[in-house]
DNA sequence: AAAGTTATGGAGCAATCGCTCCATAACTTA
DNA sequence: TAAGTTATGGAGCGATTGCTCCATAACTTT
């Protein structure tokens, strides 16, 4: 009993939507804007979606996809330790400041009020979750084998989660280059201080007794 | 030629004012809901303020008074170097979780894309590099009076920047009590870690050669 | 070609937004 | 008490919000 077909894809629309919201935020995109954007009636969408939050739900649906495939993926594999961590950072930095962008779609609901709903906040912590559990797992394997010093892989993996949501905060807040570039700096020379160099450290981050 | 007197205080409207953006977000708080709050009209609000921009311009300049004082001030004093460090990630834990509050207000508007104008980025980017020179000074001083081993204090001074923020969006962001407090670990782990210590310190934040 | 089904575009709904207008209350000064 | 001035509360403005309704276009099936 098929009616008149759709004439949109569902995958595209989702893309597009995907962007509004990511680079203006939820509540500041309007569903007019996305009628303007999509080139879809808001007729079709609430007949696809029902709602602008359940359209929102689904962006991010796509969106964990996106991040998963471009930044976890890497550091989830059972790859590299502190290599991986690095590459993860650098990864990070051109996904939420290329095109646009002003940081990580999932890390700006976090701070976003209009989209508090029950659902984004399972979501964003769920994700804080995963991020830290990658990255701990990543540091723990660079401690077993040898390629970092001792030390709390957990505590280690806190920290990185913390300058992660830092970074995309200031990313979001409209910090100048120079601004990422020393966030940037400052979490590359922590990584590698963790890094057991073949001459014994000295100390760490540092240049010896100072 | 005064006229009929005001009935209201603007340091305790201003006061009420923050409380609301500070936790409900600019965007989220609307003029009936301050009239409601406050107990004054719209009327008398736009008669003394002129707009919500400006409304949240006066509340911003009271809240950096009030974090100044309860945050900064201990910082930027010529005292301690970490330990002055330290005392600030506490005191800051408890300024923005402290009766109902998400976030240092600040910082939240780094995230808000509907409070995004030039004075309020010029505002937030201010406050970073002002939270910023303050770590760095008081990382400086600790290198200098050999509180702290050696080692670069502009770049843990991002470090430390990028933690504040991150801890601040996992705040807004709803993070659990464990999360908050897993994160705070870390960082004084990390600020520890920079103590020299009276028997010659092994490695940073681990035990020895692990 | 007729009947059945679904998607589309456009008009428009009720609610809410920031903000304004105005009659009047509440004062000071003459 | 009369005149001048300012603050107040309430009604209401135009614009915009998320969302819905409906006539009709565009298909499949019989």
């Amino acid at each position: 009993m098929p009616g008149r077909p759709r004439n949109f894809d569902t995958r595209a629309v989702l893309d597009s939507t995907l962007e509004l919201f990511w680079k203006r935020g939820y509540y500041a995109t309007t569903t007019r804007d996305l009628e303007k954007a999509l080139g879809l009636s808001q007729s079709s969408l609430y007949n696809e979606f029902g709602s602008k939050q359940a359209l929102l739900d689904a962006a991010l649906d796509r969106y964990e996809g996106l991040t998963t495939e471009a930044l976890l993926a890497p550091l989830e594999g059972s790859g590299h330790g502190l290599a991986a961590v690095e590459t993860f950072f650098t990864d990070l930095a051109h996904w939420v400041t290329h095109d646009g962008r002003r940081g990580c779609m999932l890390i700006n609901m976090m701070a976003e009020d209009g989209a508090a709903t029950a659902s984004i906040k399972r979501r964003t912590r769920g994700y804080r979750k995963r991020v830290k559990e990658a990255l701990k797992n990543c540091l723990q394997r660079a401690v077993d084998s040898g390629e970092a010093l001792g030390g709390d892989a957990d505590e280690r993996a806190n920290l990185l989660l913390g300058l992660v949501l830092g970074f995309n905060i200031a990313a979001r807040g409209g910090a100048s280059r120079a601004e990422l570039d020393g966030l940037l700096g400052a979490v590359n020379t922590q990584v590698a201080s963790w890094r057991r160099t073949l001459t014994p450290a000295p100390s760490p981050g540092g240049e010896g007794l100072g």
